[in-house]
DNA sequence: TTGTAAGTGCTAAAATATTAGCATATTATT
DNA sequence: AATAATATGCTAATATTTTAGCACTTACAA
C-alpha cells in the first residue's frame, strides 16, 4: 500500500487518517472529537466505512462500538511519508530534511547524545553510499 | 497560512502543490507530465487557476505562457509538513522523526560528519528544553 | 500582414465526496 | 424481560471537485 496521503484519498478521508494514525485506535467519537470543522457522527461513520472498504483501516468490536485501526503499520506509514516530503520540500535530500528538523527543533541535551550515537553507529557500520 | 497538506485541498490540489513545490516553479505542462492518471489540459489549467485564487499560487507570463510559484517558500511550507508528519507518525518526537530518518538513509560519511558538527553546535548553543 | 500553433478564460456537465436521516442492532439497567 | 441509551447499516440528497470544450489571445514564422 502506498502513502495515503499523496494521492488516492479525499481530504476528509486523510483528515481522519491522520486522526487514527496518531491516536493508533480510535472510535468514531474520538475521531469526530479530532476533526476540524466537525460534520455529523454519521458522516464519520460513513468515512470510517469507506476506510476499511479501501482497505486502509479494519476495526474490532468493543463493547458496542467499533474501534478502527490502521491496517498499514504506524513506522512504516510515517516513512512513506517522511519520503514525500524531503522529496517535494528538500531537494530529495535527507540530509537538509534532518538539518532543518534539528535546527528547529531545540532538543535536550540527552537527546542530542542519543543522535551523536547513532550517527557514529552509522559511521562505523554502514557502507556509505 | 497553514500546511496545505494537512487541510483545506482537494486531492487534485494537493498533487499539483506537490509538483509546484518540487520543481519550484512550473508551467501548465510541466504539472501535467508530473500529474498520476493524468486528467486533460484543461483540468490542470482549471486547478491551477483555483489554488491562484485561494492564495496558494501565483504566476507569471513567461513568452505565451504562464510560469506558476508557490506563494509560500519552500522552506516553510516543508517545516510544516515536518511538523504534521512528525506530530502524527512519531509521537510528537523530533528525535524519534531524525532517528527514523538516519537509520533508513545510508548517508555518506561527509553527511554523517556534518550532522554531527550540527548536533554540536545545538549542544553548545542553545538552552535545552 | 496574416495564418497557425500554442497558450489562456470561462462555463457548464459529470463524477466524486460529503452529509443527514431513518431503520435496525446491541448493551446495560431496572 | 422491557426499556433507554448508544451503537451501527444503509440509502439518498447535497455539495464539492474534477473535468471537457468552446471562445478568445498571444507569439512567432512564412
Amino acid at each position: 500500500m502506498e502513502d495515503y496521503r499523496a494521492v488516492k484519498l479525499s481530504r476528509r478521508e486523510r483528515q481522519i487518517m491522520d486522526i487514527v494514525y496518531q491516536r493508533e485506535r480510535a472510535s468514531v467519537a474520538d475521531v469526530l472529537e479530532d476533526l476540524p470543522d466537525p460534520p455529523s457522527y454519521s458522516t464519520v461513520r460513513a468515512l470510517l466505512r469507506i476506510l476499511e472498504e479501501k482497505g486502509y483501516l479494519t476495526h474490532k468490536k468493543d463493547g458496542k462500538r467499533y474501534i478502527y485501526r490502521p491496517t498499514q503499520p504506524r513506522h512504516q506509514a510515517g516513512r512513506f511519508a517522511l519520503k514525500q516530503i524531503f522529496q517535494t520540500f528538500f531537494d530529495k535530500s535527507i540530509e537538509k530534511t534532518v538539518m532543518t528538523l534539528v535546527s528547529d527543533a531545540n532538543l535536550s541535551d540527552e537527546e542530542l547524545d542519543r543522535l551523536s550515537q547513532l550517527i557514529e553507529q552509522a559511521k562505523k557500520g554502514d557502507t556509505p553510499s
